[in-house]
DNA sequence: ACAAAAGTGTTCGTACTACACCCATGC
DNA sequence: GCATGGGTGTAGTACGAACACTTTTGT
């Protein structure tokens, strides 16, 4: 058995990392939290948080502790996309990386950035451009993914404060389709759903008249989570 | 430059591989390619085709490579997973395995098998029970995959031969979800796609009245495949 | 003529679309 | 009182669900 193990040692040579694209959603747009890298390779760019897996880490554990390492945060929505392992994507040597993303509260996230050394930045999804190795096709793919994921399982709802008024959560789908939606139609087919619970209060201190605010149930989400929903609507006429 | 990479050498010495779900469709029934190991660790243990990456191989074209090894098939429909690497998965160190599934027309294989030296066989999906490694929860993520796909994806066609019957399609469909579809909902709503190529010829030597043979039309598949549809229907009652 | 699967048409209900107006608040 | 976004009701339509009978072949 050694023996046999002998001869595979020439594969266990290879590195592999975790990156995270930790979506966030603010004053209507779509974010990705950023990084400005402070060592080589690709000292300088802005790139996805990431760092190897240690030895004896679950791919999920070493994500997670990224997430807290950049943001503070633990305990948020977090999904593996796959890996990415062209060879020559690293130049240490083969580097593969598991790509995860995430879905955070900005407002959350304020409070712990102080915690950080480098540069951390949320950047508007449409305004990323170069990024260190191959991080604009895991951004890609992370959109793509999160495109679909809001259609299909409830998880708009990691993205918005405690509270939030049906016009926020129709902004976020807009942004993330990158299309207008219809409100009456949109309210009607979210609330339709009994996902939405009531808070009895409403925005303060608005120039019109106040939006009723709302949190999701939990106990819905779970159920809806789980059988999954089909959430399509077409794109309504331009504003 | 030097010195910063020599800070990282341990993190270089781990390993992947990549394991492949092939799936079949015969006999009315959805089915895995599986191997029996002839090696340690798991000899014995039926086990997904899969081997280990080469320092200077793409992801993707290691998971063709296995697929040639396999079956002698090439340029079938192959997708990835997600990758597996709980600490301890493999004896012989961290390996952590890249998960693909592919698409392949059981007739096709058939003609190959010879090439193969281990013990190499379809199983259906549901007997599938212990596996080497992790290979089962490899095995029920790529069932869910292939799930949502067919309904999102005509990718159902990749399982079919070149030609065939309506019925054919349909008893795909209930392999695949599980369950019983009404036969005119089925046949109307996916003769509206305009997916379907009438082949004019009809089967023969049938004790019954002949099914007409279709073909996919490549042009419509490639556009659906684009744009994505959506084709969902409610379970019918039990036969 | 009988068994066995192929094939087809219609009604009903529901859910999505499209559309225009009144309401509550701050300034 | 006016500007600003919040909030609602309805008619038309299109599509999915449910359902039963006729057709073509082999034996």
């Amino acid at each position: 058995m050694v023996q046999a193990k002998k001869s595979f040692d020439s594969f266990f040579k290879s590195a592999f990392t975790v990156d995270n694209v930790i979506f966030g959603f603010d004053d209507g747009k779509l974010k990705v939290l950023l990084i400005r890298r402070n060592e080589d390779p690709y000292a300088d760019f802005w790139a996805l948080p990431g760092y190897f897996v240690q030895q004896h880490e679950d791919l999920d554990d070493a994500a997670q502790r990224v997430l807290r390492e950049t943001t503070g945060l633990e305990n948020v929505y977090l999904e593996q996309l796959r890996s990415f392992g062209a060879p020559g994507r690293h130049e240490f040597g083969r580097v593969i990386t598991v790509a995860y993303y995430s879905l955070v509260k900005v407002a959350d996230f304020e409070l712990h950035a102080a915690s950080i050394a480098e540069e951390v930045a949320w950047h508007n999804v449409e305004d990323i451009s170069v990024l260190a190795f191959d991080h604009e096709d895991i951004v890609q793919v992370a959109l793509n993914r999160l495109k679909r994921r809001i259609r299909t399982r409830p998880v708009g709802f990691e993205l918005l404060p405690p509270a939030f008024t049906l016009t926020d959560l129709q902004h976020l789908y807009e942004a993330v389709w990158e299309v207008d939606l219809e409100k009456r139609n949109f309210r009607k087919k979210f609330l339709s759903m009994n996902l939405l619970r009531d808070l009895g209060r409403s925005q303060t201190g608005v120039a019109h008249r106040p939006a009723k605010l709302y949190s999701f149930d939990e106990k819905r989400y779970r159920e809806l989570e789980e059988e999954g929903f089909n959430f399509e609507m077409k794109e309504g006429k331009r504003k």
